[in-house]
RNA sequence: GCUCCCAUCGUCUAGAGGCCUAGGACACCAGAUUUUCAUUCUGGCGACACGAGUUCGAAUCUCGUUGGGAGUACCA
């Protein structure tokens, strides 16, 4: 028999390091088993999916190096790749019919607004929540007329009622056990006609000649439905394997919020892909001799999915980075230099357009752009006190701002961008210098300091020592949110 | 709430009943090299979650407790 395995992403968002990490398990199987390494987009659904995001798992695995034999855009014997374009060949509808027909799945008329009160009901008494199964008897004849009607309607599995689930993972010590009777009737089609994952999953697994499915934990729960599904449709189930999780930090299922996941930001960023997989394959899995660094190749010969643990590893930036310079250094030259390029015309990239209107000569780039390469910037007391305003004035300003920063950085969706920056800034200036009806005249005079004058050329001077600068907010943005903490509190140790 | 999964240094892990006073890597600390920094080298700190049981012997097997995670969608 001959190894194929699969990944399939949904094309929603960017590219994601779990996506990596699964792949990279996965190819590792098939190449070590001289087997077949599949890719299948899975975008069934069609709020969510789309094209742009379907072309960037192609270029980020190309970028790894998790090269598949058969996919979306390279082809291969078993294709469509794409799921939308198996629905459109009415694949999944024809398997969903034959459970129908068989008498393991039925049309449910539920609307949303029942299964949510359903839901709530549930939650209210404690007790699982599940569909309640209410259309689960409804008479074949009669379905089929309403739905010939135009009314909608999912089609469910019929799970069974009584007795138990078994199933051996071969990377856990004990057999999963679940009784039938907590498994949910699942929606297989969905009211627009598409199927859902399991449906979608269990019948491409089988066209595709899946032999083994290499997948994240979360979905031990919904194995009993996959093998179910594989039993009812007649299919030779190929094996489950279920691996850990990459976590946060706090143990979380790792999230964007907490972690970088996009593998398009790891690859702007400067990260060897040789160093991301590496760090990678050291996550949940290790070399027999305890070799902390090798290639891919080297990987695929010595790999054992038994030796997979199960427990969600934490994703180390600290040591991801720690590769990155071990593989960095090792570059060749040519290619050092390259990667060294890369960044600086990154870098040059951004900031050319802000100076654009500024310049006579290409020299003046270099001397104006100075603070934003420089780590440091040295600030001339006289420069950070406009005209008109005291010494501790200046610095009440520079600290109210920076407070102001750090609280809008610290909260939940801070974006770093010129129009939320403005806003921010604006904010504060009116918040600050409103006239309060029952203000002191000392209160009043301090209002009048929050001045877009006074606070622009000081906030400017602060952040790049300069007086003159391409407009605040871009060079805020530009400078980066640590470095304009950083040089507003240097700015005020300047004016003590 | 309900169901399932998991449990060795802060983190990634080695460990399949005696080789374990638990090994390696990252991080951290100290020292050496380096004009400085980085690199590199040396040393240090540091864990079997807890409690029973099985056994001559348990990190390894069993049970319980605790802790963590996931799922609970007409999302995947």
């Amino acid at each position: 028999m001959t190894v194929r395995v699969r990944i399939a992403p949904s094309p929603t968002g960017d590219p994601h390091v779990g996506t990596a990490y699964i792949g990279l398990l996965n190819y590792a199987f098939a190449k070590k088993h001289g087997g077949k390494f599949i890719l299948r987009i899975e975008d069934t659904d069609q709020t969510r999916c789309t094209p742009e995001s379907a072309q960037a798992i192609y270029d980020s695995l190309r970028w790894l190096g998790l090269q598949y034999d058969e996919g979306p855009d390279v082809g291969g014997a078993y294709g469509p790749y794409v799921q939308s374009d198996r629905v459109k060949a009415g694949i999944y509808q024809r398997y969903a019919d034959q459970l129908v027909n068989q008498g393991d799945a039925y049309y449910c008329f539920c609307t949303s607004r029942e299964l949510d009160s359903m839901k709530a009901r549930q939650r209210a008494n404690n007790e699982p929540i599940m569909y309640d199964r209410r259309h689960r008897g409804i008479d074949m004849a009669e379905a089929k007329t309403r739905a010939a009607n135009g009314e909608p309607y999912v089609i469910r599995m019929k799970t069974p009622i009584e007795g138990e689930f078994v199933y051996k993972d071969r990377l856990r010590k004990q057999a999963t056990a679940k009784a039938w009777k907590e498994i949910d009737d699942q929606v297989l089609l969905k009211s627009d006609g598409w199927p859902t994952y399991h449906l979608a999953a269990v019948v491409d697994d089988h066209l595709m000649g899946i032999t083994h499915v290499i997948r994240a934990e979360e979905w031990l729960n919904s194995l009993p439905k996959h093998i179910w599904l594989n039993e009812h449709l007649g299919f030779t189930a190929p094996e489950y394997v279920h691996v850990g999780l990459l976590r946060n930090a706090d143990k979380s299922k790792i999230s964007k919020r907490k972690n970088p996941t996009s593998l398009k930001w790891y690859q702007s960023q400067g990260y060897l892909s040789e160093a991301l997989l590496n760090f990678l394959a050291l996550l949940g899995h290790s070399h027999p001799d305890g070799i902390e660094k090798f290639s891919l190749d080297e990987m695929c010969r010595f790999f054992d999915l038994d030796r997979v643990n199960v427990a969600g590893p934490v994703f180390d930036m600290t040591k991801l980075r720690h590769m990155q310079g071990q593989y960095f250094r090792e570059l060749s030259p040519e290619r050092m230099r390259a990667e060294v390029h890369k960044s600086i015309d990154q870098r040059f990239n951004d900031l050319l357009p802000l100076f654009k209107e500024r310049m006579a000569f290409g020299g003046d780039f270099v001397w104006q752009s100075e603070p934003f390469y420089a780590d440091a910037v040295t600030h001339h007391a006289d420069d950070l006190v406009p005209k008109g305003l005291e010494k501790a004035q200046s610095k009440m300003l520079l600290e109210n701002t920076q407070a102001a920063i750090k609280r809008y950085i610290a909260g939940d969706n801070a974006v770093w961008d010129v129009p939320s920056l403005e806003a921010l800034i604006r904010k504060l200036l009116e918040d600050r210098s409103a006239e309060l009806p029952d203000a002191t005249p000392e209160q009043q005079a301090q209002a009048k300091l929050w001045s877009p004058k006074n606070l622009f050329m000081l906030l400017r001077v602060a952040v790049t020592g300069k007086k003159e600068s391409p407009p605040l907010f871009d060079t805020m943005v530009m400078i980066g949110q640590a470095k304009v903490i950083e040089r507003l509190g240097l700015a005020q140790q300047k004016l003590r």
